[in-house]
RNA sequence: GGGGGUGUAGCUCAGUUGGUUAGAGCGAUCGCCUGUCACGCGAUAGGUCGAGGGUUCGAGUCCCUUCACUCCCGCCA
């Protein structure tokens, strides 16, 4: 107890009825009746009914005082009658009743409301930030934040890991997204980079003998922002391993990811242990390296049946002609659906900017042979049908959408559709957490605009099989020890199984283009620690931010970040980034461009 | 860099086919009210309809430009 409060808004209980007490907060609520005035006192822990009445000297001014002043309170705790207690709060059991009161910090007039449940601009929220993070929605998600964190951190230990910091002013690295740039004054015309992950310094812990390292790490990448991503910075819990095989990395990570989303959800799981789809085949089934499993919709390519001479779809037949795919969804059951929720799937797909799906029932009325019921129906025999059947595991009654397209434009309708669809049947049970590991990633793709073979993911993964073994005539069917882990459909951390063998990362690094004199300059640091007895090491990196918006069930960063900027990377309420001084530029040996 | 959405009182929003003085709820100010918990009742103040230009007898409303916020594409090893 101190000269502010003897307890907290959220502790009064019936038990201390009769005390007296000091209590501290915000005015979140008055409800003035003339001679009788209500106020509801709020801090971090809660909400305490004070009540006051004309006999007090003090009632004249706290009828005026504005919401979300703070103030001192001192009185005595009352037991509430019993139509009078109200059961949404903990201490709805009792009332203060004020004696005296002490204004601690005054309020202006708000230029947003905190009690209400009502959404705001964006721009106000954040130029308010203070007044916007004391709503309730938010402080919770922010407090669950900090629980989520520091459950993490507990769990990383008792699992052996150790937390190691590593340096914020790196540098630049050449793969990747857009670096945060920082110039040096010591060093005029040279540039420090913000690290876009800890990447080289988490392996080069292991290189130094440490083991298991993990860091609850900023990460900073000037790439733009989406929903689910904050411009600049983000947090991941970034983790590695020593002497590991992939699966040792799965298993410590599905058991941290269980036991938080059990701690801090009651949604249910859909799988005990995660399931591992291969990139190949989450392409084909789920259209993207991301599925949302929840989803019970699955692809199916049905190309072949598009030779077939008992098939007369002559648009789809001839683009197949020409390298094209057909794949399709199969729906269970929906012979009753109107033609309205079809056709509603079609004009959709069209607006997607694809030429649109194409459906049709499986039917067989009685006495009667299979047939396909819908617009191009008639443009498959019953054998064709059969075949399809047996192909996607369809039955009578069933419903077929399919497209038809280059593989890569066709697996990104195919996957919305897959979305699209679900919804419209309300497939997807939200109370439930799917989570998977997608494996196998090629270690290198060809790039649409350069036709140039480059990584796709980690460079400094380690390629699958037999050192002595890899073909690397054929880089693009070399398989990387890489790895995604999904939940619900967005992508939570990529990690790998790391190249720790020089040799074997010039002649990779050779495949994308770099020479052995560019890797020796670029990764110095790194190619020179593993020349020096690297161990077999891999790791992950699983986004605080997606983990935290999953437990809090949000779509956006911004309800589970404390500060965040706006869209166009802008602090609002700190005005950063800034206009500096021209002393400052000066030191940096920076001169500004004029402004066209 | 590109596409979509939004922008009207401090806040959330309504505003018809272009037509008189642009409205409501919350908030603010003032008054009434002793059991509310979204308290209730009455009154008052509060507007460059994001900005600029155009069409028109007349523009919140139609057209053009532009700005802000947001969602998406590109980008994010």
């Amino acid at each position: 107890m101190n000269k502010y409060r003897s307890h907290t808004c959220g502790e009064l209980r019936k038990e201390n009825v009769g005390k007296k007490v000091f209590l501290s907060g915000w005015i979140n609520k008055k409800r003035d009746h003339g001679n009788l005035l209500f106020i509801d006192l709020r801090d971090n822990y809660g909400i305490t009914q004070c009540i006051i009445d004309k006999e007090n000297s003090n009632f004249k001014t706290l009828e005026k005082i504005q919401l979300e002043t703070v103030i001192k309170i001192e009185g005595k705790v009352v037991n509430r009658s019993n139509e009078t207690i109200n059961k949404e709060i903990e201490t709805g059991e009792i009332e203060v009743l004020i004696e005296n009161f002490r204004i601690l910090g005054t309020c202006k007039e708000l230029p947003m409301p905190v009690f209400s449940d009502q959404e705001y601009a964006e721009d106000i929220r954040l130029k308010y930030r203070f007044l916007d993070l004391r709503r309730k929605k938010i402080h919770e998600n922010i407090i669950l934040r900090s629980k989520v964190i520091s459950f993490i951190r507990n769990e990383m230990n008792s699992l052996g890991f150790l937390e190691y910091q590593t340096p914020i002013l790196t540098s630049s690295s050449p793969e990747g997204a857009r670096d945060f740039l920082v110039p040096s004054r010591l060093n005029p015309g040279k540039f420090y980079a913000l690290p876009q992950a800890p990447q080289q310094f988490k392996q080069l812990i292991m290189v130094s003998g440490f083991d298991k390292y993990f860091q609850i790490a900023p990460c900073f990448r000037d790439e733009d922002a989406r929903a689910d991503r904050s411009p600049g910075e983000f947090y991941q819990l970034d983790l590695e391993m020593s002497f590991v095989e992939q699966e040792d990395v799965f298993n410590v990570v599905e058991t941290l990811l269980t036991k938080t989303f059990k701690k801090f959800s009651d949604n249910k799981f859909m799988f005990s242990k995660f399931p591992k789809i291969s990139y190949a085949d989450a392409l084909l089934k789920y259209g993207t390296d991301k599925p949302d499993l929840r989803n019970p919709l699955i692809i199916n390519d049905i190309t072949e049946i598009f030779s077939r001479d008992d098939v007369s779809f002559e648009i789809f037949k001839k683009l197949v002609k020409s390298g094209s795919k057909v794949r399709c969804i199969v729906t269970k059951n929906t012979k009753d659906k109107p033609r309205s929720f079809f056709d509603g799937i079609d004009k959709w797909a069209k607006d997607q900017g694809a030429s649109g799906m194409a459906y049709f029932t499986f039917e067989k009325e009685k006495e009667k042979e299979i047939s396909g019921k819908g617009p191009v129906g008639k443009f498959f025999s019953k054998q064709a049908l059969e075949e399809i059947m047996k192909k996607t595991g369809a039955k009578i009654g069933d419903s077929i959408f399919f497209a038809c397209n280059k593989k890569s434009e066709l697996e990104r309708i195919t996957s919305l559709a897959r979305d699209k669809i679900a919804r419209e049947l309300g497939l997807v049970d939200n109370n439930m957490f799917a989570f998977c590991w997608i494996v196998d990633y090629p270690m290198f793709e060809r790039d649409d605009q350069t036709k140039k073979i480059k990584f796709s993911h980690n460079p400094f993964s380690m390629p699958q099989g037999d050192i002595d073994q890899i073909n690397f005539k054929k880089p693009l069917e070399i398989l990387a020890y890489q790895y995604d882990i999904v939940c619900n459909g967005i992508e939570l951390s990529s990690g790998a199984i790391r190249n720790h063998i020089p040799n074997l990362m010039y002649k990779l690094f050779a495949i994308a283009g770099y020479d052995k004199n560019v890797v020796d300059e670029r990764f110095s640091g790194m190619i020179n620690a593993l020349s020096f007895g690297a161990p077999p090491h891999g790791g992950i990196a699983p986004g605080i931010d997606r983990i935290v918006m999953l437990l809090a069930n949000e779509k956006n960063i911004r309800e589970v970040t404390m500060f965040p900027m706006n869209q166009n990377a802008q602090d609002l309420m700190m005005s950063a980034p800034s206009e500096v001084s021209e002393e400052q530029l000066k030191e940096l040996n920076l001169a500004l461009k004029s402004k066209k």
